[in-house]
DNA sequence: CAATATTGGACAGTAACGCTATCTAATGTC
DNA sequence: GACATTAGATAGCGTTACTGTCCAATATTG
């Protein structure tokens, strides 16, 4: 590990000295080792962990309330993988409490999840947040079948497999934040996937006037 | 369609008089027709347009000013069908353009392209966003091989297939809209799923200390 | 060894966003 | 005629994510 200074960081990872110290103020990077009262230096770690805050900041558009407490389970090693990338979960599915989705929404994802045999916790923040996504679509007149939804699912269960698929195995060290990244950023990835097809069916369906 | 006072419309959307008053302002909600100096009535199309701001806002995750993007294509009614979502895709897959995307990612975007024979405009937004996507991953040394992009596209085809074709031979006035609420409200609705397959598969795998 | 530059640490300030509140004058309503 | 409601204009607020300034303590350079 070749040590390095603050100046040396702020170039390296391309933001401002004041925003990296932000992130030190706010805990989401560890101090540098002290060689002095104003003198500090910091290594490959720093500029690992600078480039993760800025991928789920700007590429998965995360909070940074949402970005710390991901963070704080990728640096907790007493949690198993499972509830590292719970916990990255939990945030991104949160959802707001004081607008309950309806229980025929409910009702619809408890199906989906027993049609699909699939173990997810009783309180999993992914069933609110999918029946309040079938809610809002219905609420315009445009109601999800639930043949869309096992088509959704069906396409969903081979990609999820693989994706765990090639964390397991991993050194413990790495292996958590191998799969909060992996699990993260890998959604604006096939959202833009998805958001081609469409362009590509589109063009050939839509084009003329309708 | 039965008129209602700007009171009703406060209690029926469940938002606050200032709330919509703001939105008229901003133009995203068209003004009511007036019937004296204070007064107007408003209807269903009023409350119809107002869900449809706060599923974009509240479940869609968009800002404001990409809200009032797609609300004028989508009351643009010299745009093709084809034209008005890709007017809501490049919203959302706006990047910022001071930080390019790396020649390499971009070459293996236009490879994808290619592989899939995929009719995409050369100036596609969607192509910028994944090469960034690409980037972000590898950065954090994490790349994406081909085979997991391949597989993302052979899973999103049939399903923006299916999603397009469920849209043809609308009534147009409805089928923009429609679109529209389709292709950006199942986003969420899609993301979630795999989150409920990724913990389904993780909890079987990764159950266990890691 | 003196002049200059850099750093850590504390703290104040800012820009954008999305509302929210207040005020006024003109109506409706009872 | 008293009271409530509304359109329209404008000002203010709370949150988020930085950004800038200041200071004293070192380093560095000539």
């Amino acid at each position: 590990m070749i040590p390095m200074w603050m100046s040396e960081l702020s170039q390296r990872s391309g933001l401002p000295v004041a925003t990296i110290k932000f992130y030190l103020r706010e805990g989401m990077l560890p101090p540098g080792t002290a060689t002095g009262a104003t003198r500090a230096h910091y290594d490959e770690t720093h500029l690992r962990r600078l480039r993760l805050i800025r991928a789920l900041v700007v590429v998965a558009a995360l909070r940074l309330e949402d970005v710390r407490t991901i963070l704080a389970a990728v640096d907790d090693e007493s949690l198993t993988l499972h509830e590292v990338v719970g916990a990255a979960h939990t945030r991104l599915s949160a959802t707001d409490a004081s607008s309950p989705a309806s229980s025929e929404a409910r009702a619809r994802v408890d199906a989906l999840v027993r049609r699909k045999r699939w173990r997810l916790a009783t309180d999993s923040p992914h069933r609110e947040a999918l029946a309040k996504g079938l809610d809002a679509l219905s609420s315009l007149d445009q109601p999800v079948s639930d043949d869309l939804l096992d088509e959704y699912a069906a396409a969903m269960g081979p990609i999820a497999r693989r994706e765990v698929g090639s964390v397991v195995g991993e050194a413990p060290a790495t292996a958590t934040e191998r799969a909060v990244v992996g699990t993260v950023l890998l959604e604006p990835v096939l959202l833009t996937i998805r958001r081609m097809a469409h362009e590509h069916v589109s063009a050939g369906r839509l084009g003329r006037k309708s």
